[in-house]
DNA sequence: CATGAATGAGAGTTCATTCAT
DNA sequence: AATGAATGAACTCTCATTCAT
């Protein structure tokens, strides 16, 4: 469903093939987010992989080719870990209960590899399949958060599904960008205390002073 | 006079000098806007620009040392723009029409070579200097907020003024950026809508489904 | 294996590698001893290596590096040649014999290359380790004057054996650089023998007009 | 006699012009002399001597032009400080005290803007009109060396009275060399009396072991 | 005439990519 | 399949020299 791969590029069908191509995304995903997607060449990324530099033309068409493998490979392994999310029993829960969960996953999936979603970010703009991909992601967490704001409905005020999944979801991505990147001196905790409120209170799913 | 045997970079002291100095930074707005720093060389500036190289180093210690000049420069631009935002008189206004004024500002900072301010998000990372700068801007305009914010304290339901101000800045600039960069699809209208909605609500300043 | 990302230079496996770093060290002794340092640059050497410029600087860090190389690869060469100097049975030489031998070899030496030992000196003063380098040699090639000097002490009129020997080496050198280059118009035999001369009765070997 | 002033550069008349001309070769001795030739640049001279570059260029063809000026103003200044040396009476003189005075000289001399020196003998293989110079300088002071030589032929051991000059100058150079610029770390009093011992014994003026 | 802004060729260096072994 | 040597275009930056004001 996802793996394009050029006509030059190597298939790895045995086990070994395999493997390598897997050590040369992880030392990618690595590097990447350590120092970056320019100020990694191709020989460190051989190197921390173990292979040499040919190899890393062999399974991949070239640099951009690699990021946008690991892109893949962290998004699955993103998805794996907050899977929940898009259960549909999850649907139960309520909004409270889900906003928590929701910013403990977000927050949990940019404690792996932090970094690297500020390079898919910057590498927005310079590649289209990245702007596709990313697109695809953010759209696809809105659904959900459409779907389950839909649920709750008959209580909610706002008016624009879609909007309001954006917003959500753009503010509590946002706000996790700025906690775990250091921008800002403020408290951890009470940012995602008072992010939630200002969802909640915006959801009118809790009542403010009257 | 004996102590530093050069200054590194020219002081332009004569008019044309000056003229060339700001001809380069324009040149530099333009394409680091345009194109992203990496994917913008010295030839290419001093070209737009209608130099020769060599006059580029002459005002600029090295490429970085330009970006911030333009940063500078940009700031400039922008604070003139929205220098309103600032006035004391400001503080009379009503938080709706306060908001409503603070997003247009945003979006026309945005407007003003809508492309430098992701360039220079992505330098955050790179060059402690632009971090400062940013984060300056930043504690400015939450200082700003946090101000307002504290005149409407009797109604307000938030506990942490700088938290709030934290949130109430970074949703606007977040949502500000996914509408001008094309990150979504919806309406420009609605989402501001929706985004005041959101502000005001978690402010407590509107009532919602009683 | 996982602290250090990458090796800076290259060191070669292949033969193929030994060869091309080789063919480069030896265009590099070509042209800084017939054009110098400054006036040689990286892809005059690439060129005459028969080689591209990116592999240069696979195999050394920087011009000065390279320049470094090719001073071991010349002192390799020269100390190869007049290896007899160091030999032990050498002491057994008369004193006369001996400055024969030495001045034949620091002739020879300067015929190798000539003009990149001028540029060593050159280099001395702005590169330590080309310093660090020249003082060992010299050194080295004073404490094997001072040890024949010592044997044949008995004779000697000289007080202070360390700066004997810095003399000698110095004059022995000095003259030699002057006939190798071209400082005078005088004839190299002739220099040779008052040379000896002058070093002899210095040391009080040979009976002058009494 | 030495001013070979090309086409372009201004023959300064008066005051304000020679005073000028000046005050840029007195800057240029102090840099050179510092940082050595490719270390100076055009500006930092200008700078220093308190013009502007264009100044610098209408007085002296090139850089290389003003490094032959500050030349002869450095053999201008060293001659007159060991003028006596060339002065008839000198002959007069004994040879021992002859050599301690000539020394002192030499000495002297390389006090004068040391490092200059050094990049005097760099440049003689770059530049035909460096090396002319220096050759002059050398022949004559060999030639008062020689004509004191003459004097005392009576008693001297040496056959070629030239190449005794360039010996004796040559031994006498690269010593003071040697210790001004730090290449042995023997004391500078036992190496010039030890250095005279040797020339002395060589002209065989001094008597040694019988 | 002095000034200092402007020039641009050329230097050193890097690195994504290819290719011989 | 794997290796790592080789490539060379492209990039940043310097500086001797010229020229408009």
């Amino acid at each position: 469903m996802a793996k394009k791969d050029e006509a030059n590029t190597r298939i790895p069908k045995q086990q070994r093939g395999i493997d390598t191509r897997e050590r040369i995304v992880t030392a990618a995903l690595e590097l990447f987010s350590k120092n970056g997607y320019h100020r990694t060449n191709a020989k460190q990324i051989a190197a921390r992989a173990g292979v040499a530099v040919g190899s890393f033309y062999a399974y991949f068409k070239d640099k951009r080719d690699l990021f946008k493998a690991a892109l893949e490979e962290f998004d699955r392994t993103i998805t794996g870990r907050i899977e929940s999310l898009r259960k549909d029993d999850f649907d139960a829960r309520d909004p409270k209960e889900f906003l928590a969960v929701y910013i403990k996953q977000v927050l949990q999936a940019h404690s792996y590899y932090p970094g690297f979603h500020r390079e898919v970010l910057r590498m927005r703009q310079d590649d289209p399949d990245v702007s596709k991909m990313l697109e695809m992601q953010e759209r696809d967490v809105e659904a959900s958060v459409s779907r389950l704001l839909k649920g709750w409905s008959a209580h909610l005020g706002v008016k624009d599904l879609g909007a309001a999944a954006f917003l959500v979801r753009n503010a509590v991505e946002s706000t996790v960008h700025g906690i775990v990147y250091g921008e800002t001196m403020l408290k951890k905790e009470i940012l995602i205390k008072e992010l939630t409120s200002m969802i909640l209170s915006y959801l009118s799913l809790e009542g403010r002073a009257p």
